[in-house]
DNA sequence: AAGTTATGCGGACCGTGGTCCGATTAACTT
DNA sequence: AAGTTAATCGGACCACGGTCCGCATAACTT
């Protein structure tokens, strides 16, 4: 459905010498350096979504709004973002970092620093705060169920939390118990247990601490 | 969004007597009782809806081609439904009861006559296999975010799990432990463990497994 | 049986997400 | 500097979900 991103790529490049050094820079793997222009667009096209999304909300957000407060063809923005929700998830991108920033080299408990569990224990909070002060965006941007789990930010908390379960006691299948953890965490969840059931932050806090400490304790 | 509903009722029905027993059976509250045509329609396009489905899959189910295949107009499908998600849904209500009566009151350990905690142990690997069984339906039912946590079926499994906690010796928040119990269930999810990750479905189920049994147990 | 009412019906209509392809132009080559 | 190539741009175009409102008719009244 995708591209179908079969071009052989035999280098009809500069090859062998010509562009050497910064060549390495800027393809890794053989890829291609963004023309000046994509690289614009995409800039221009990121600020006026944020623009849109404070003035008129995420719901009113739509692409052709955005391509025309960007000045920039509908077509672009498609080829930039993929879809709608790419558009969403490349805003949230800029606020996820804040929050990987925290837990990856921040200050402990949540950063490195403090043991494993407590490091654990204040995961879920930071993430609950994180995403409920950012809810609009964080509920705007949640892909249609088969992508769901496959959303890169997904998948950094996900090893982040079987790193730190590995090294605790646990005698869980740690891979699962970063599954279960990492659910109880989903943003629509939290944001109806809050919303709509009337349960108190405090309570889903000391509920995340009550389950580490069960999947984080061996069993008797 | 959804019908004002607040017509003032005062019952110029049949009223005081004229058609009073079946006049309860119809309207609990009130209600009037639904048009034959409507009632009519409404099978017409569940079972358009299935043959499609079973047809075309579920991702080239488009509204007017259930309306078409059902001889009837556009508007009625909306009508009746609300929007493709409630048609869905309408459609997943039928397995859905399959399941429902078998925690309820099919036989043990699933249903009642064995411990709370052996009924919860096998309530998990109950639903991950109803919900592969029908996977195609279950995703393409999946609501979008603000409404996932509220469709009746979800509040069921949630009470029914709430019920059972409470009847262990569990030290824990029993609702929540509920929700966390539920979210580890979420469809879209065991999919992609089972699918993407290659968990094995034994896996998971023993995972459950485990889970119930850290939070049904006291800490000690 | 005929009249009245309000409920349901249906399809024209709209907005939005997403695609496509010819014109444009940046980056590289000579 | 001019030419070549390949990627980008842009907006016309399409399909589908969802709304609206005049018409038909089932259910109740007399």
């Amino acid at each position: 459905m995708r591209m179908s991103a079969g071009t052989p790529r035999i280098g009809p490049t500069g090859d062998t010498l010509a562009g050497p050094v910064e060549l390495d820079l800027t393809s890794v793997d053989g890829e291609r350096r963004p023309r000046a222009d994509a690289v614009r667009n995409r800039a221009k096209l990121l600020d006026a979504a944020a623009r849109l999304m404070a003035d008129c909300g995420a719901a009113n957000l739509t692409m052709d709004a955005v391509a025309a407060e960007a000045e920039v063809g509908k077509g672009t923005v498609f080829r930039r973002f993929g879809d709608r929700n790419g558009l969403l998830l490349a805003l949230l991108d800029h606020e996820e970092q804040r929050l990987q920033e925290a837990f990856l080299s921040g200050p402990p408990p949540l950063g490195p620093g403090a043991p494993a569990i407590d490091r654990l224990r204040a995961f879920g909070p930071a993430v609950m705060r994180h995403e409920l002060d950012n809810l609009e965006l964080y509920l705007a941007a949640e892909p249609p169920a088969e992508r769901r789990c496959v959303v890169p930010a997904r998948g950094l908390r996900r090893s982040h939390l079987a790193i730190l379960l590995r090294m605790t006691e646990a005698t869980t299948d740690v891979e699962l118990a970063a599954e279960t953890l990492l659910a109880s965490l989903d943003t629509p969840l939290v944001h109806h247990l809050v919303e709509q059931r009337g349960f108190s932050l405090a309570r889903l806090e000391s509920g995340w601490q009550d389950l580490v400490t069960r999947l984080a304790t061996p069993l008797p």
